[in-house]
DNA sequence: AAAAACCATGTACACGTTTACATCAGTCCC
DNA sequence: GGGACTGATGTAAACGTGTACATGGTTTTT
C-alpha cells in the first residue's frame, strides 16, 4: 500500500542505495540526482520504515526511560524535558512505568528492553545490585537520575545544600525549635536522598548550637497522608516545633493541611518549608527549595546524545543547583511560647510583613 | 552478540519456524518440543528483536497517542491510565507532545506515525478538518477523547451535565449572582468544550429565572494568570458575582489566589466551584464537579485492544459520568449584599456548618 | 485397507532497509 | 598519457523474524 523504497528508487531511475543515502543527506549523491530523489519521495509520499530501517542498521533509534511513576508532577516534568530534547533529535522515547511491584519484577525478569533501545534513562529508581547489574549488561549508554550507578552517566541536584538552605533559612528567621518531616528513610533498596536531607538537616542545626531532639523528626513517607499524621504528631509534642522542614512540597502540603484543619495558620502558628517547588506550591504559598526539574530532563537527554554521537567518551555528571523560593509559609520566629497559650503582645514582626518576594 | 532465533534453533535442534511457533504459543506444536525450545531460550537468554518481527509481520505492537501536553495533570493521568492497560498487554506506547506549535506542524507535514503503529489515541487535541483527514488517512483504529472525529473510537464526559450540575449546586444554595471563569472560547481549531459548558451554564441560568448578564461571563484561556485577572475583573463590577464557576480546577485556583489576595475568603465572600478535581483541589479545599481522568485513559486503551483484536468491529461511543464532590469553597448564599458593606447580621448557615462532606 | 484428514515440522521467501564492495567515469599530476 | 585518486552510482548481501506452502507421518473415516 504504502510507497517503500523501491518505488521511490524507480520513479527517480535510480538505485536504492542511493535513494537511501540521498534521503539521509549523506556525501557522495550529486545534487541533480538528490533532488530528483527527494521530489518523487516527496510525490510517492514516502517515509522510511523505522522497522526495517532499524533492523537493517542495528540502531534503534529509541532511548528507553525507567521511572516508577509517570503520573506524578516530579516524574512528568522530568519525562517532558526529555522528550523535547530527544524528539529534537529524531529519537522516541519508551516508556518504562515500573512503580507496580509486578511489573518491576516482570520487566527485570523479561528485559524487553535488550535490544531494544540505542540507551537507557532510570529516573530516580530504587534498585537492587542485580537490577543495576542487568541494566548494565544491556550494554548501552546509561543516565541516571538521583541515585548512582558505576560507569553511567548522571545527573542529580545537591540534596545536601538544598536541606541545607532550608534549614538554616529557618534558623535565620530565628527558629530554633524546628521539626523535620522525613521521606521514606526504611526502604531497603536504598533511595539515599532521605539520608542526604536528614543527614544535612542535623549538621545545621548543630552548626547552629541546637541540641538534637529525635522527637523533632517524623517519617512522612513521601506521601500526602503520612506527612499530615506526621504533623499532627508533631504538633501534640510537650514542646512543638515553631518551623517545620518537609522533605518534599507533597509532605509540606499535608502539614499544611493538618495546620488548617487544627485552625493554625503558617507562617504564624508554624512555619513550614518543602522541597522541589511542585506546581502547587505556587499556589498554596509555600516557601520551598526548588530544583529545575525539566531542566534535569534535558539534561539527560544531552547527556544520551552525546553518548550515542561519541562527543564525549567518559560518562559526566552533573549537579545542577536548588534555590531558595521563599513564599508566605515561612516567617520570623516568636519568642518562645506555646501554641495553645498565645502570648500578648507579640513582638517580631508581623508575617504579613515578611518578605514574600521569589527570589531568583 | 545477543542470541537470534537461529541459534536458539539449533540448540533445540528444531527448525527456526518451530521456534517460532513454540515461543508465541502458537497450535501445532507438541509439547515435548515446545518445552525444549522454551529451555533453549531460557538458556541463551534469547528475546525476539521487535524490528525484525515487526518487520516481517506488518505488525508494530505500537500505539501512538498524540497530545497537547505531557507534563500537565490531566494528561500525565490519562497517559498513565493508557499506559497500564496497552503495557499489559504488550503494546508499546509511543507519546507525541504536539503542544509546541511547530512540531505539531512538522508532524503533520511529516507524519512519522504512517506505518509505525497500529493504532492512534488523540487526546483532547484541537484539529483541522485536514489534519483529521491525514489522521483518518492513516487508516488505523483511532479512539479520540474529547473531540469527535467520524468514524473513530471515542470517549468523553458529558461537559453539558457536568456544568449543570456545578451551576445548579451553586443555584441551590441560594445564589443568584453567578460568575463563570471560561476556557479558550475563540480557539479557531475548534475546542468544543468550553462552549458546551457555557452554553450548559447559561441553560441552567435561564431555567432558574434569572436574567443573563454578559459582564458575568469572563475568559479564563484556561491557565491560572488569565484566571487571575478575570475573576479580579468578575470582583470589580459594580455588582459583583456572589458565586463563580471556573470552567477548570486550574482556572479555579486561580480565582482562589485573586481572592486571597485581595483578603477574601471563600465561600464567605465568594463560593467557587472548578471543574475536573485536579490533584490539588483537595488540597485548595476546592469544590469540583470530578471526572475519572485516569479512568477515561484506560477506556481509550481499551476501544484500541477491542478495535485491535476485532471484537468489536464498530467503532464505539463512552460517555463516562461527572460527579459532584462538595468541599469547603461552595456555601450557601446571603442575602443581597455588597463585598463592601459587609451586612449584618449575617442570615443563612455559617459556611461552617455547610456540608463537606465529598459525594461518592 | 485405502482414502481422507490431521498434525508436527521443515523449507524458503518476504518484509524494507542499510551498507560493504564493485564499477565506472572523470580528474589530477608528473 | 597512464597510473592514482575521487566521486557518483549500482549490486547484492545482510538484518532477524513471520508464514505460506510442502512434507511426511499418524490417526480417523468409510
Amino acid at each position: 500500500m504504502a510507497a517503500s523504497i523501491t518505488d521511490v528508487a524507480r520513479r527517480a531511475e535510480v538505485s536504492t542505495a542511493t535513494v537511501s543515502r540521498a534521503l539521509r543527506g549523506l556525501p557522495n549523491v550529486s545534487e541533480a540526482t538528490r533532488e530528483r530523489v527527494l521530489r518523487a519521495a516527496e510525490e510517492l509520499q514516502y517515509s522510511v520504515s523505522p522497522h526495517a530501517s532499524r533492523l537493517a542498521s542495528g540502531r534503534t533509534g529509541t532511548v528507553g526511560v525507567i521511572l516508577p511513576f509517570v503520573n506524578r508532577w516530579f516524574y512528568s516534568q522530568v519525562v517532558a524535558g526529555i522528550d523535547s530534547v530527544l524528539r529534537a533529535n529524531d529519537l522516541d522515547v519508551l516508556l518504562y512505568n515500573l512503580g507496580d511491584e509486578r511489573v518491576h519484577e516482570r520487566f527485570f525478569a523479561r528485559m524487553p528492553l535488550r535490544r531494544r533501545v540505542d540507551a537507557l534513562i532510570v529516573l530516580n529508581l530504587p534498585l537492587s545490585a542485580a537490577e543495576c547489574e542487568a541494566l548494565v549488561s544491556m550494554d548501552v549508554p546509561t543516565a541516571v537520575l538521583g541515585t548512582r550507578i558505576p560507569g553511567c552517566w548522571h545527573v542529580s541536584i545537591d540534596n545536601a545544600e538544598g536541606a541545607s538552605t532550608a534549614v538554616r533559612h529557618l534558623i535565620n528567621l530565628g527558629h530554633r525549635r524546628i521539626g523535620m518531616i522525613t521521606g521514606a528513610l526504611g526502604d531497603p533498596r536504598g533511595f539515599t536522598t532521605p539520608i542526604v536531607r536528614q543527614h544535612a538537616y542535623r549538621t545545621v542545626l548543630a552548626q547552629a548550637g541546637v541540641a538534637y531532639d529525635p522527637d523533632l523528626e517524623v517519617p512522612g513517607h513521601l506521601e500526602i497522608e503520612a506527612a499530615a499524621s506526621a504533623m499532627a504528631k508533631l504538633l501534640s509534642l510537650p514542646d512543638p516545633p515553631t518551623a517545620v522542614f518537609a522533605e518534599s512540597d507533597q509532605m509540606a502540603f499535608g502539614a499544611l493541611r493538618t495546620l488548617t484543619r487544627m485552625g493554625l495558620r503558617a507562617p504564624d502558628d508554624v512555619s513550614v518549608i518543602g522541597f522541589d517547588d511542585h506546581e502547587a506550591a505556587e499556589l498554596l504559598d509555600l516557601t520551598t527549595v526548588a530544583q529545575p526539574v525539566a531542566h534535569q530532563g534535558e539534561l539527560l537527554a544531552r547527556q544520551i546524545l552525546d553518548a550515542l554521537s561519541g562527543a564525549s567518551e567518559e560518562p559526566t555528571r552533573v549537579v545542577v543547583p536548588t534555590r531558595l523560593v521563599v513564599r508566605g509559609t515561612t516567617g520570623a520566629a516568636r519568642v518562645a511560647r506555646s501554641l495553645y497559650h498565645i502570648s500578648s503582645p507579640r513582638p517580631g514582626p508581623e508575617p504579613d510583613q515578611h518578605s514574600r518576594t521569589t527570589a531568583r
